[in-house]
DNA sequence: TAATAAAATTAGTCAAGTCTAATTTATTTC
DNA sequence: GAAATAAATTAGACTTGACTAATTTTATTA
């Protein structure tokens, strides 16, 4: 009865069930689940700072609570990846290590692609990593890592696509931006008379443009092009792509 | 105690707790779980091909059974976001259909991320879309869409890191080749005497080899190069890259 | 070393999401 | 239109992974 239940939870999505992973070589038993790969995960991170790693110490980083770190380690306990003991310190297995730096390979290149690629803030593209690295497939994950790998390559060789994607991914809409920033103008999304109209204001292509006043949701935005004063509603400054000179997120 | 509670679990891993999203606008209301989300998307699919939606559909398409549907209607109703009376039929409110198209936007722009960019085929790049559409954060998800964009504008413009990057997606290791398949050798990992010894054996950059016999754990594995029969273990093919000639995954 | 403080565990609860079995409502079919 | 079939719901159970409160063990300190 037991058992007929568990077989009937695995039937779930098709494909890979869960949100588990196919780990390389390593576990013919049941897949970690992502929580439980997050343990692993931290754990590793916490060895490699201090040689002694404590529930609490488990407990403060993933932001829990102690008797929660307890139940988990139980449950990795059994699955023979920790070595533990009741009111004992905590280290991995052989087999715990190899879990654990499967993942953090991932988590590594994850990270780069958000930080290095795609431009992101480090503590936004750690974010992210820690939340993908458990739902990537070993082919998607190979490939990301191979394409990570390919992009440090062009970087080094100066390829010029590097610059042009920065461009793009810098570029935002005029109405993203905050009060005080300047920009530079990309393009005008759309046609027709409003995009006519914002010809006609003066935002054209490299024009540079500084945001005087904007409260969010509040219309209108205040602006200057060359020491002409504008004002203009949100919403057409939706349609404005620009490109903020300095700052970084 | 109640509320108590909840805020207790809100604490949960730093800056974006749970695997929650923030939308762009939508909601102020708690934040979809992933579970949710993926029913929300998956209705919208269904009333897309056919413009009556049953519990028994949605069932199916999930692989799940009817009354998990049934107690997820009932929240998502609660929450405004499916229009829904027993025994009736689904339809989507207004809001609902927002953030449906929202996890849909992202399902799209990943699946061209991991099929387009990373070569991988419809099916595995939907499955990966589907795990990690929900959990991009709403930037990195701005970013991976402008990424996605600009490669396809530069594949449009015949940009040649295309190319690069394709050859080095299709790159695998010799130990990863099945029976039967003919593959390039693209270069030798590794140096010393394991290098050189291949190298003598005739594993040189350029050359195709053909993989004759292979059964996986099973040492040695036997290919030709150039009409010579040769058999290597396991181990040192895989530190030989090369590129399959023909077949795609 | 006895007393106190800190750390860890156990026991019991809760919520989300799944399931089966039994029942109720709708739909077909003769 | 009544009987049979299909679809949907309710009721109750289970798992995972959190939590609090109370207890036990270990560490610290006077």
């Amino acid at each position: 009865m037991h058992k007929v239940y568990v077989t009937m939870k695995m039937r779930r999505r098709q494909g890979n069930p869960f949100n588990f992973n196919d780990y390389p070589d390593t576990s013919m038993d049941t897949p970690l689940s992502p929580n439980m790969e997050d343990y692993m995960e931290n754990i590793s991170m916490l060895l490699k700072e201090h040689d002694v790693v404590r529930v609490k110490d488990i407990a403060k980083k993933l932001n829990i609570r102690m008797p929660s770190v307890t139940a988990a380690l139980q449950k990795l306990k059994e699955k023979g990846l920790v070595d533990y003991e009741k009111y004992g310190h905590v280290q991995l297995t052989t087999k715990g290590k190899e879990v654990a730096d499967s993942i953090y390979e991932k988590h590594s290149f994850l990270t780069e692609f958000f930080k290095e690629i795609l431009s992101m803030n480090t503590q936004e593209a750690e974010e992210q990593a820690c939340k993908l690295e458990h739902h990537l497939s070993s082919n998607a994950s190979n490939r990301m890592q191979r394409f990570v790998e390919f992009y440090k390559q062009e970087q080094l060789d100066g390829q010029q696509w590097i610059n042009r994607l920065d461009s793009v991914l810098e570029e935002k809409r005029l109405s993203e931006l905050k009060e005080g920033q300047k920009a530079e103008i990309i393009r005008i999304l759309g046609s027709g008379p409003l995009k006519k109209r914002l010809l006609e204001m003066g935002f054209r292509k490299g024009e540079i443009i500084h945001v005087l006043k904007y409260a969010p949701l509040k219309d209108p935005i205040e602006i200057s092009i060359k020491d002409f004063l504008l004002s203009i509603r949100v919403e057409e400054a939706h349609s404005i792509i620009v490109k903020p000179l300095g700052s970084h997120d």
